[in-house]
DNA sequence: GACAGTTTCAAACAAATGTTTTAATCTGTT
DNA sequence: AACAGATTAAAACATTTGTTTGAAACTGTC
């Protein structure tokens, strides 16, 4: 069985035609079947490639999947969720734009960041070597991010316990309608995540989290 | 490759050496691969069984993916998160019983249980013909008593859009900490999941939950 | 046009995988 | 002990999968 090997390929600065499309196919397949279940063949189909281009520009399935995260982290456009906190004038208004942000993030199909996101829900489910430096790179730095706005709204260190279970808390109302996707459209027929409704669920995530957070604030103050 | 049939098979009575075996090497296996990338030879090694025994018991692998899960639906012992509502005599405590129910569900690995919540991590990555039949008889009846605690907590009906989002908001917390267990290794390395933690964070949880419940419920008696 | 390097391709390769087949062995009943 | 049905096992089978190989085709430079 391939295996992923320890270290991220450089970013190739040329642009070949096949190499992207690869990419691109490979992201997909990857998002749908997870990268063990995900077949070269079909990616190579999808791209209009033959299989041997994965091993002439990738080496091998796993540099493929390796370029694609790296392609992942990379790309330019949308901006990392903890970018909107620094925009925010207030620790809350932080809060609520980086809430938007990351459901948005995850749900927005129209970037392919979809794919992504269902990437990522395959790396939960069957970790890679690869995650260590996805943590690193993109997950950690919104999660310290978010604990450093909980930091403020709580009068905590960041690395305190009680708000290391807040930021888990708002972070897995967001994710949990991603991850659970499947599920909820099970549980939910009605629901269509519309970006009105996306919208409505960041809002309502913000305000559940930030009240019961200010509890937590006036608790601390109470001691 | 493999496709799961679309009925779950009728549990059989008999208790088969052999077959029992499969059974708890195959939730073993697929809680750690997921249905697809679990092989046949590796559960019949586990199990100490010949390849053939699948085909022979289970017809097939899908038909064993079935069995497990229809022998994880059907386990008796632990009861389900929802029979801890009915505990209680308050919709409060009982929401609190019940989160503490879901989290010790999702990480009690001495009854076996784990694997099986590993089973559903892979299911929310890679959906198989299965999961409606489990959505419909686990998930959904514990989804519903928790929207019954809400809409009690809220006064407002249980398929209220409100009422729906409270309780993902809910339900997202608690399997955050499950379905996302290697990631947050890696960005919580002290945390241990020792039964005091486990019950530190369900306490986190219901206060959280409960608080943000509660304004939602000031607003709604000021409107 | 010649040449070198790059890219693409089809076939071959080796291994893995779920399933089938056949026969030996086991078990329970008479 | 004979018999029938159940269980187990190894080999075979057919297909799939990632990778390798060697050559054809392409591209850019002189």
């Amino acid at each position: 069985m391939a295996s992923i090997s320890p270290a991220l390929p450089e970013p190739i600065e040329q642009s070949d035609a096949t190499r992207a499309r690869l990419i691109e196919a490979a992201g997909q397949v990857f998002g749908e079947y997870g990268f063990q279940s995900a077949t070269v063949r079909d990616i190579c189909t999808r791209a209009g490639a033959n299989v041997a281009a994965v091993n002439y520009y990738f080496r091998d399935k796993a540099g493929l999947y390796l370029a694609v995260l790296r392609d992942s982290m990379s790309a330019g456009g949308q901006p990392e969720p903890r970018d909107a906190a620094l925009r925010a004038e207030t620790p809350e208004e932080g809060l609520r734009l980086m809430t938007a942000a990351m459901l948005r993030r995850m749900h927005n199909s129209r970037t392919g960041r979809a794919c992504h996101l269902r990437i990522m829900v395959h790396e939960m489910a069957q970790p890679t070597e690869a995650l260590p430096r996805v943590v690193e790179e993109i997950i950690g730095p919104n999660y310290a991010a978010m604990r450093e706005l909980l930091s403020r709204l709580l009068g905590r260190p960041a690395d305190d316990d009680l708000t290391r279970m807040c930021a888990h808390s708002v972070i897995g109302q967001v994710v949990h309608y991603a991850h659970a996707g499947p599920v909820i459209g099970l549980l939910w027929p009605d629901l269509k995540m519309t970006p009105e409704r996306l919208d409505a669920i960041a809002s309502h995530i913000s305000e559940f989290s930030l009240h019961a957070i200010k509890h937590f604030k006036e608790a601390t103050s109470h001691e």
